[in-house]
DNA sequence: TCTGGGGTCCTAGGACCC
DNA sequence: TCTGGGGTCCTAGGACCC
C-alpha cells in the first residue's frame, strides 16, 4: 500500500490538500551521474557510474541503471564493476557539479530567501510566506521541477509535507524525477508502515539494536514508551527517534550555517610505511585546511589528526592550540607531533586526515600582507617590508599571520609569535621543520 | 581488487573550578 | 581526613548523513 499510494500522489496536480505542505525538499537525481551525462549524451539510457579508476575508489553517484543491477554510492568502483560489467566508469568533476548546484540554488533562492542548502544536491525550502505570491507549495515545487531542468537539464525530486523530515522522505519516495505531496493530515499513515530505517539518524547500527528489541517499524517506534526508548539508543537520539516517529520535527529550516571544522584527509593508493611520505602528505593536507580557513576568514583552536591504518583502524588525535591559527605551517607542526606520538615503528597507514576545529572568526579586515604559507624567513622580510611602508609599530605580527591583532602594541617578529604559539615547555621542533628541500617535493605528482 | 571524502552530532571520562 | 555535586573544557571514539 504504502509505495502504491507514494505513486499515486506523484503527479500533485489534483485534490490533494498541499495547504500544510510548506517545507519542501528538493532532491538533484543521481547529481554527478546526470551532470556528467550532459557531456555524454550517448551514455543516456545506459548504466554509469562516477568515481575514479583507481583500486581504492568507491562509487559517488550511479544512473538509475546501474541502481538497477544493485549498484550503490559509497560502494567500491570495483564491487559496482562486478554486479555491473558494463557500466561505464566516469572520473568526477567537482568544480561542474558545483557550477550546477549554484545555477539550482539560484532558482531556490527565487522562491524564497528561506533556503537551506544541505549539500551540494539538496536543499530545504520553507515556502509558507510565499504560497500567496507564488501559489500552493504543489504548485511551487512543479515550478521548481520545471525550472531547473529548463536551466540545467537535470532533474530533481520534490517532496512537500509539514516538516522537514516528512519532506525528505517524500522527495526520497518521488524518485526519480517527481514530486510528492504528504497532506499533514496523512502524515502518520504514511510513516507508521515504513521500515525503522526510515527514520534520519536510524543507520545500521541503530536499526540493529533496535530490531533486537523487536522493532520492524516507524509504528513500532512510535509506540514504544519514550523511555524505553532512551535507555536503548540514549537521550538525545530517543528523544529525536520518538518524535519522528510521532510526525513530530521541530526543526525550521536555516538559510544560514556557519561550519564547525574545516578539514581534508586522503586515503593512499597503497598504505604507507614511510614515516617521510606520511609527513609529506599532511603537509600538504594541513596547507590545504589552511588555505580554506583563510578562504573563509576563519582561524581553528584546534588541529586534529585522522590516522587510519592498515586494518582499517582509525584513531584521531587532536590539541588545543593556545592561539587559534589558519597557518598550514602551523597545523602542520601540530599535526606531525601527533602522527609521530600516535605511530609505532612499521605502523602501515592507510588514511591521514587533518581537521580544523573550534572555528572562529578571524579579524575583519587584517589584511595578508604575506602569503603565510610562505618560509618563515620570508614573514621576517615582510615584518621589514612593512615597517618601510607603513612605520614599524603600525602593523602586529598577528596580522601577518592572518589572525585578528590582539594588541596593537603586538611585536612585529614572526619569530617571536612562533615561539608564542608553541609555547608548550620543552617541546623540539625538529619533526616541524621539513627540510628546505623537501618543499617542491612535497607538491607531489601523482594526483589527479 | 574491501571499505572515499566532506561533514555533524552525541557520549563518556578526566581535569579542573567552585 | 573517608571524600558531594554541578558546570565547563578537552579529548577520543563512533554513528550517521550525503
Amino acid at each position: 500500500m504504502g509505495r502504491g499510494d507514494g505513486r499515486d500522489r506523484r503527479v500533485t496536480v489534483g485534490p490533494v490538500d498541499d495547504a500544510g505542505a510548506t517545507k519542501l525538499h528538493v532532491d538533484m537525481d543521481a547529481f554527478y551521474a546526470s551532470v556528467e551525462l550532459l557531456d555524454h549524451p550517448e551514455l543516456v539510457g545506459l548504466p554509469a557510474i562516477v568515481g575514479h579508476a583507481s583500486g581504492r575508489a568507491v562509487v559517488s553517484s550511479a544512473t538509475y541503471e546501474a541502481r538497477r543491477a544493485g549498484v550503490r554510492s559509497a560502494m567500491p568502483v570495483a564491487q559496482a564493476l562486478r554486479l555491473c560489467p558494463s557500466a561505464v566508469v566516469l572520473e568526477p568533476h567537482f568544480d561542474k557539479y558545483a557550477h550546477y548546484s549554484k545555477l539550482v540554488v539560484g532558482i531556490l533562492g527565487d522562491v524564497t530567501p528561506l533556503v537551506e542548502q544541505v549539500s551540494i544536491d539538496e536543499a530545504f525550502l520553507d515556502v509558507a510566506g510565499a504560497v500567496r505570491l507564488l501559489g500552493s507549495p504543489a504548485r511551487i515545487g512543479a515550478g521548481i521541477r520545471r525550472r531547473v531542468f529548463d536551466a540545467t537539464g537535470l532533474t530533481c525530486s520534490v517532496g512537500a509535507a509539514g516538516t522537514k523530515f516528512m519532506a525528505k522522505l517524500a522527495s526520497t519516495m518521488a524518485k526519480p524525477d517527481g514530486m510528492l505531496v504528504i497532506p499533514v493530515a496523512e502524515t502518520l499513515e504514511f510513516l507508521h508502515p515504513l521500515p525503522i530505517g526510515a527514520l534520519w539518524g536510524v543507520g545500521p547500527s541503530t536499526q540493529e539494536t533496535l530490531h533486537r528489541y523487536g522493532l520492524r517499524t516507524v509504528g513500532d517506534v512510535a509506540s514504544t514508551p519514550l523511555d524505553v526508548l532512551r535507555g536503548w539508543v540514549g537521550d538525545v537520539s530517543g528523544v529525536r527517534l520518538h518524535e519522528l516517529a510521532n510526525g513530530i520535527d521541530p526543526r525550521t529550516v536555516q538559510p544560514e550555517s556557519r561550519e564547525k571544522s574545516i578539514g581534508h584527509e586522503q586515503t593512499f593508493e597503497h598504505d604507507v610505511t614511510d614515516r617521510a611520505v606520511a609527513r609529506r602528505e599532511l603537509l600538504r593536507l594541513a596547507t590545504q585546511v589552511g588555505a580554506r580557513l583563510r578562504s573563509h576568514s576563519l582561524v581553528a583552536r584546534t588541529v586534529s589528526l585522522k590516522l587510519r591504518f592498515a586494518d582499517f583502524r582509525t584513531i584521531t588525535r587532536s590539541r588545543t592550540l593556545a592561539e587559534p591559527t589558519n597557518v598550514g605551517k602551523r597545523i602542520f607542526a601540530e599535526a606531525v607531533e601527533l602522527l609521530d606520538a600516535a605511530l609505532q615503528p612499521g605502523d602501515a597507514v592507510r588514511l591521514l586526515g587533518v581537521r580544523g576545529e573550534n572555528l572562529l572568526a578571524d579579524g575583519a579586515g587584517a589584511p595578508l600582507l604575506w602569503d603565510p604559507d610562505e618560509d618563515w624567513r620570508d614573514a621576517e622580510q615582510a615584518v621589514d617590508r612593512v615597517a618601510a611602508r607603513f612605520g614599524a609599530g603600525t602593523i602586529t605580527s598577528a596580522a601577518l599571520v592572518g589572525t585578528r591583532p590582539r594588541s596593537v602594541g603586538d611585536t612585529a617578529n614572526a619569530g617571536v609569535l612562533r615561539e608564542r604559539e608553541e609555547g608548550r615547555s620543552g617541546r623540539r621542533d625538529s619533526a616541524a621543520d621539513p627540510r628546505p628541500g623537501d618543499r617542491t617535493r612535497d607538491q607531489g605528482p601523482s594526483r589527479g
